[in-house]
DNA sequence: ATTTATAAAGGTCAAAGAAAGTCAAAGTAA
DNA sequence: TTACTTTGACTTTCTTTGACCTTTATAAAT
């Protein structure tokens, strides 16, 4: 087995149900023996975010590198979410789907009231049914962007 | 854990409600078994202005560094931004607000996001002015619900 | 009362140390 | 051959440390 394989191995059995976790580049490479360089390497080709993970890092004293596993399930809800959504979209609509969010604690509560008030009646202004297939595009394109 | 980030939490947790507190570089040097400029480095990279922070001290007997929170108050900051806002408002305009916001931690990633993409010309679809119009009244709807 | 010395703070800056990042060359496997 | 892996020299970023400097208060001397 490569030891690139290995050390990906390591590094995923980390997430031990957590899905956050932080490593120190020269401490795992001299668990494995290899150069530190290599679990850039290891990070570079098995942790990109196409792949789910996003990693952020610091240098300097007490550095480290963090790998984020992207939540699944919380991005197929809301690609789940977004595909369930037709054309158009009431205000009532928008109410049932925030407070679902909120019950899953899957958005904030700004982000709750930004969702709201971006799509309701009093800011959209614009007389039906425009403004019922304005609130879905509106509505659509920001639950993309609540996926991580 | 990095000394400097423990003296950060440290002086953080000074702040209890307060807005400003005092402290004696020495002493805490000594709390923290580290050199006095230690102190300096601390408060240099983690209580700038930029941070919300503003530090004053004195030197000599009794000397002491005195370090205050600045709340531009959120609400303030944004209020001030809503009023300065007119009727129409381009896609260029949020994006200098957005980063501005961000540059003084006043949103989060998400919420520039949700901000940005609420606003936005391929999402709004609709032809000027009216969509300068619109963009206008959902930003500055959706601004006042990021004060808190 | 004024000047002078001393001690008590805090400030600066650069060097040393501690991580992590980059990139290209060399090695391997399909 | 071509793509993937391994290595290592060199770079960049952040932190820690320490020597030396400036400011302020207070006590001593005039």
């Amino acid at each position: 087995m490569r030891m690139s394989d290995t050390i990906e191995e390591f590094i995923k059995e980390l997430f031990d149900d957590e899905d956050a976790i932080e490593i120190q580049r020269n401490d795992l490479a001299l668990k494995f023996n290899c150069v530190p360089s290599q679990i850039n390497y290891v990070i570079a080709t098995r942790f990109k975010p196409s792949q789910g993970y996003y990693v952020e890092s610091k240098r300097g004293g007490g550095g480290h590198i963090k790998i984020r596993k992207i939540n699944i399930t919380k991005s197929n809800y809301f690609m789940h979410i977004i595909n369930s959504i037709e054309d158009y979209l009431t205000g009532q609509d928008v109410d049932i789907f925030i407070s679902n969010f909120l019950s899953y604690n899957m958005i904030t509560e700004t982000e709750a009231k930004l969702l709201k008030v971006a799509t309701s009646d009093n800011v959209l202004k614009i007389s039906q049914p425009e403004r019922d297939i304005l609130r879905a595009r509106i509505f659509k394109n920001m639950i993309v962007n609540l996926i991580d």
